[in-house]
RNA sequence: CGAGAUGGUCGGGCGGUUGCGUUUUUAACGAGGAAAGUCCGAGUACCGCAAAACAGAAUGCCGGCUAAUUACCGGUGAAGGCGACUUUAAGGAAAGUGCAACAGAAAUAGACCGCCCGUUUUUCGGGUAAGGGUGGAAAGGCGAGGUAAGAGCUCACCGCCUCGGCGGCAACGCUUAGGGCACAUGUAAACCCCAUUCGGUACAAGAUUGUUAAGGCAAUAAGGGUUGUUUUGCCCGCCUUACAGUAUCGCUCGAACUCAGCGGCAACGCUGAGUCAAGAUAGAUAACCGCCAAAUACAGAACUCGGCUUACAGACCAUACUCGGCGA
RNA sequence: GGCGGCAUAGCUCAGCUGGCUAGAGUACUCGGUUCAUACCCGAUUGGUCGUAGGUUCGAAUCCCACUGCCGCUA
């Protein structure tokens, strides 16, 4: 039986209702690399968004990238209880995995957001 | 052997670990040939598609096919190519209007040079489109006769037009005879004419809860609606807010797909058997490894289909196909 | 998802009822003016008219297909 927390990318973890990502971003602090951006805000539950502008590329490269920014944030849990969205910058989009485990994991850890607890509360 | 032509197929596979969506939850299934662009045509849903006229838009050789089309398939003509073959918005310019810069004498109507005749010494008047020059286009082409010089003025051949015959469902093709060229050049992706077609809005349509509740305005004639305009006719109290939300349904079994047989040159149709194969809603396919000798282009479903267009690494197949070279 | 518009000189725009040399302002460069700079005056340079096909004798202009940018709608 695997801990609750490693299925955590399942729907009701993530971030969905626009209004949200608003809230988030007018409310949360933030933090940057290069490659992305990440908004945070402290909340009842955590939610994970993700963000990647139409100047990225084509509908096929965006899928890429939030789907490798998933793989990413899946192997960094568990978390703080957040609202969260991580938006991709411009030259995230010529970024293999490796750069973007890096960058991401690094922001995680500037803001401070790892657990330690292991299992749902 | 080289260079082509046409038609078609595939679009990585297998195994492993972790992970996501849906459902019938120890399991099964899970992006494309273009899912794209949104250029056409439908299904489907709602709006009272009321009638007529006008406007507007689209299409434009013929036949077939289809749920439907302007698409598709086959043919005809035209253009291009040595050829296999390819391309083709291809009705009407003898209904009318417009435009045709520059050049040229003249652009749809006449005489610059030239030629001929007369007059006459300086040229002027007349005839003439055979020759020169201009132009995209110059009064059917070319040869002979003819003539003062010329001209379909006459004749042969070619072209054009008319009538007839034969073949073809037809577009059209072949051809006898006649007309002698009149309409007199081009442009309709210029206006236009003719023929045919077109109610509007698009699943964020719309339905359900819902013949709901509260408030405001108006009170029998003003106003509004009938989705380009007008006329006639017809209909109607109107507006805001709340429950309400990103809810649930619509949402995937459908003009469906696969295989086989038959009909057809083909598009396509008919018959039989089999299959159910994404349905998300900030939006599911990823990360990593191994093997296949190496390697993966363009690219991600958003109501669903039929076509078109555009993007595309690499690999493969077919043909009584074409041209060229060499050898027997 | 649906619908509409724009693209012309380095920049901002005309020209788009097909034809004359694609033009104006500005910028750049040069010359003049001034003791010098600016203003001002004059001149020069700079365009495959977004890309690629078609119609036409002839296309920035008409038609069609792409590319990029902007806007509207819900």
């Amino acid at each position: 039986m695997r801990p609750k927390w490693q299925r955590m990318l399942k729907k009701i973890y993530r971030l969905t209702k626009h209004g949200s990502f608003g809230f988030v971003y007018r409310r949360g602090e933030s933090k940057a690399t290069a490659g992305f951006s990440l908004f945070y805000v402290k909340s009842a539950s955590l939610k994970i968004g993700f963000s990647i502008s139409n100047k990225l590329g084509k509908a096929n490269r965006r899928n890429k990238l939030k789907r490798r920014m998933r793989a990413v944030v899946r192997e960094l849990l568990p978390l703080k209880r957040y609202q969260i969205v991580i938006v991709a910058r411009q030259n995230a989009a010529a970024f293999g995995f490796a750069q973007i485990k890096e960058q991401i994991t690094e922001l995680i850890d500037k803001a401070g957001l790892r657990s330690n607890e292991k299992k749902e509360a």
